[in-house]
RNA sequence: GCGGCUAUAGUUCAGCGGCAGAACGCCUGACUGUGGCUCAGGAUGUCGUGGGUUCGAUCCCCACUAGCCGCCCCA
C-alpha cells in the first residue's frame, strides 16, 4: 500500500517548531493590540469573483494560481457557484467590511487576522501552496481619517516595532508610491512607449517583460540593463499633486519617529488594487523570496466590490518566512525544559505520582510524568532530556511526605516537603 | 508553468553493476534508589515510486512524485 503523504506544497508543523509559531503569533497579537486592532476571522473560501474583481483578472494570482472549483447545486432551486480558496485576505476583510456595514459606525476599522492562504505555485524555500499570513487592515470612511498619510506611517511604525520586538535584525523597509488609480495607467502607457525603442538592447527577459508586464522591467537585476532602466520614465513624475503631497507626508512622519526606510521607485506590486503608498520589508537570507511582508494603500477597493467609499491601508506578512528568518538567526534554539520530571519508583506509586503531578500542574508548573515501570536510571535519563529537575516519589517519600528533588544542572539533591515543592521548583 | 540539482537508517550523509555502510541518536548490560563521562553488546532500511536494460540494478536508462536552487510571481 502506498503511504499517504502531505500533498505538494503543504507540510506538517511539529514541535518544537510550533513553539516558534506560537511566539510569533502571540507577539503579533500583543503588539497590534497596543494599536487598538481587533481580530477578524473570515471564511477560508469565498466566491471566486471576489478575488477576480479585487486582486485583478489579469494578475498571476487570479489567472493561474487559485484553487477554484464549481460548488454544485444541491437542489433544483439552487444554482452552482464558483468558489475559491482565498489566495490572500484583504479582499475578504473588505467584503466583510461592506457586508456588515462597518463604515456606518463612522469610526476607523482596525482589523487584523492570522490564517492560511492558498496559491498554486511551484513550491520553493519560503514558498508553499498553503502558507500562513498575519495581516492587518485600517479602513473606514474618509471622515474617520482613513485617507490620512498618518495612517500609512502609523502602520509602518507598528511593523518596525513588531519586527524589532520579535528579534528580527537586518530588515529593510522599501517604500514607493504608485499613485492614484488614474496615475498608474498613464505611467504604464508611457513606459510601454519608451520601451519600444529601448527593449531591443536589453536582456531577453526584459524584451519579454516589455510586452507582458512592463512594470517588471524596472525590477531587472542584469547589470548591463541598469543604465537603460535609469533613462526610463519614473512613476514619481506621473503622480498628481495630491499623491505627491501624500507620499511626502508619509515620509515626514516616518522621519519624525525614526523609522528608517529606502525609497525604491521601481517597487511594483502584483495586485491591482494598490494605490499610492506601497511597501515591502525585505530580509537577506531568504533567497529569491526575500519579502518578509508587503502591503500598501487601496483607496478604491471598496468601490470595486460595490461598497461605499472606504480608503484603507494594510499589509500581509509571510509567517512561514518570518519563522525561517528567526530559525536562521538563532540557529539551534534550546528546547524549553519542563519544570520537573516526576518519577514514581515502582508501579504501585503511579497513581500517587499522577496526583502529585496534578497538584503541581494546577499551580501552573510544567510537569512531565514518568512511569513506575521505568528503572530509576531510565527515569534520570529521560528526565534529564525533558526537565530541569527530577522529583522522586518512592515508598520513603510517600510515607514521609518529603520528596527527593535533584536539579540536573547543578547535580544538587535536596529533600523538600510536599507543600513547599511547587515554590521550590518554580525558583529552581 | 519553464530550466538545473537532489532523493540510501530516526537525523546528517558516504557508497558500489554482485552480502546495505559511517557518525550522531535509539535499545540492552557493566550499575536492582541516581542522569551527563566511559566500556561492551544490539536493532536500524520497500536504498522515493513505477517501468526498462542486464544472468543480476540501490547503482545505468525512462517516466512519475517530492525537496532544493534559479526564472516567473509573491508573503
Amino acid at each position: 500500500m502506498t503511504l499517504l503523504k502531505a500533498v505538494r506544497g503543504t507540510r506538517d508543523l511539529l514541535p518544537p517548531e510550533t513553539e516558534l509559531w506560537d511566539r510569533v503569533e502571540t507577539t503579533a497579537r500583543r503588539v497590534f493590540a497596543r494599536y487598538n486592532f481587533g481580530e477578524i476571522r473570515t471564511p477560508i473560501f469565498e466566491d471566486t469573483s471576489l478575488f477576480s474583481r479585487s486582486v485583478g483578472e489579469e494578475t498571476d494570482i487570479v489567472s493561474k494560481e487559485m484553487y477554484t472549483w464549481e460548488d454544485r447545486a444541491r437542489a433544483q432551486s439552487e444554482k452552482s457557484q464558483s468558489l475559491t480558496l482565498r489566495p490572500e485576505n484583504t479582499a475578504g476583510v473588505v467584503r466583510a467590511y461592506i457586508e456588515h456595514k462597518l463604515g456606518e459606525s463612522g469610526l476607523l476599522q482596525k482589523l487584523c487576522y492570522i490564517g492560511p492562504q492558498f496559491r498554486r505555485e511551484r513550491p520553493q524555500k519560503g514558498r508553499y501552496r498553503q502558507f500562513w499570513q498575519i495581516g492587518a487592515e485600517v479602513i473606514g470612511p474618509p471622515s474617520a481619517g482613513s485617507e490620512s498619510p498618518l495612517r500609512d506611517a502609523e502602520v509602518l511604525e507598528m511593523l518596525a516595532s513588531f519586527l524589532d520586538e520579535l528579534g528580527i535584525n537586518g530588515w529593510t523597509l522599501v517604500l514607493n508610491s504608485v499613485g492614484s488609480s488614474t496615475d498608474r495607467p498613464k505611467y504604464i502607457a508611457a513606459l510601454r512607449e519608451a520601451l519600444k525603442d529601448k527593449a531591443p538592447q536589453m536582456c531577453a527577459d526584459c524584451q519579454r517583460r516589455a510586452e507582458t508586464n512592463p512594470l517588471r522591467v524596472l525590477d531587472c537585476k542584469v547589470p548591463e540593463d541598469q543604465p537603460i532602466i535609469e533613462t526610463l520614465p519614473k512613476i514619481a513624475d506621473f503622480l498628481d499633486d495630491a499623491s505627491k503631497a501624500h507620499f511626502a507626508a508619509v515620509l515626514a512622519a516616518l522621519d519624525a519617529c525614526g523609522v528608517r526606510y529606502e525609497i525604491n521607485p521601481r517597487l511594483v506590486r502584483g495586485l491591482d488594487y494598490y494605490t499610492r503608498t506601497t511597501f515591502e520589508f525585505t530580509h537577506g537570507g531568504l533567497g529569491a523570496q526575500n519579502a518578509l511582508l508587503g502591503g500598501g494603500r487601496y483607496d478604491g477597493l471598496s468601490e470595486m466590490l460595490g461598497g461605499p467609499r472606504a480608503p484603507g491601508i494594510g499589509f500581509a506578512m509571510g509567517l512561514d518566512r518570518l519563522i525561517l528568518t528567526l530559525q536562521a538567526a538563532q540557529a539551534e534554539s534550546a528546547p524549553t525544559l519542563a519544570d520537573a520530571f516526576v518519577a514514581p519508583l515502582g508501579e504501585s506509586l503511579n497513581a500517587d505520582a499522577l496526583a502529585l503531578a496534578r497538584e503541581l500542574r494546577r499551580k501552573g508548573l510544567q510537569i512531565e510524568l514518568g512511569d513506575g515501570g521505568f528503572r530509576l536510571k531510565k527515569s534520570f535519563e529521560i528526565g534529564n532530556k525533558l526537565a530541569r529537575n527530577i522529583v522522586l516519589l518512592g515508598e520513603d517519600e510517600q510515607r514521609s511526605g518529603i520528596l527527593t528533588v535533584k536539579h540536573f544542572a547543578t547535580g544538587e539533591q535536596t529533600k523538600i516537603p510536599r507543600a513547599e515543592l511547587a515554590q521550590a521548583l518554580r525558583n529552581s
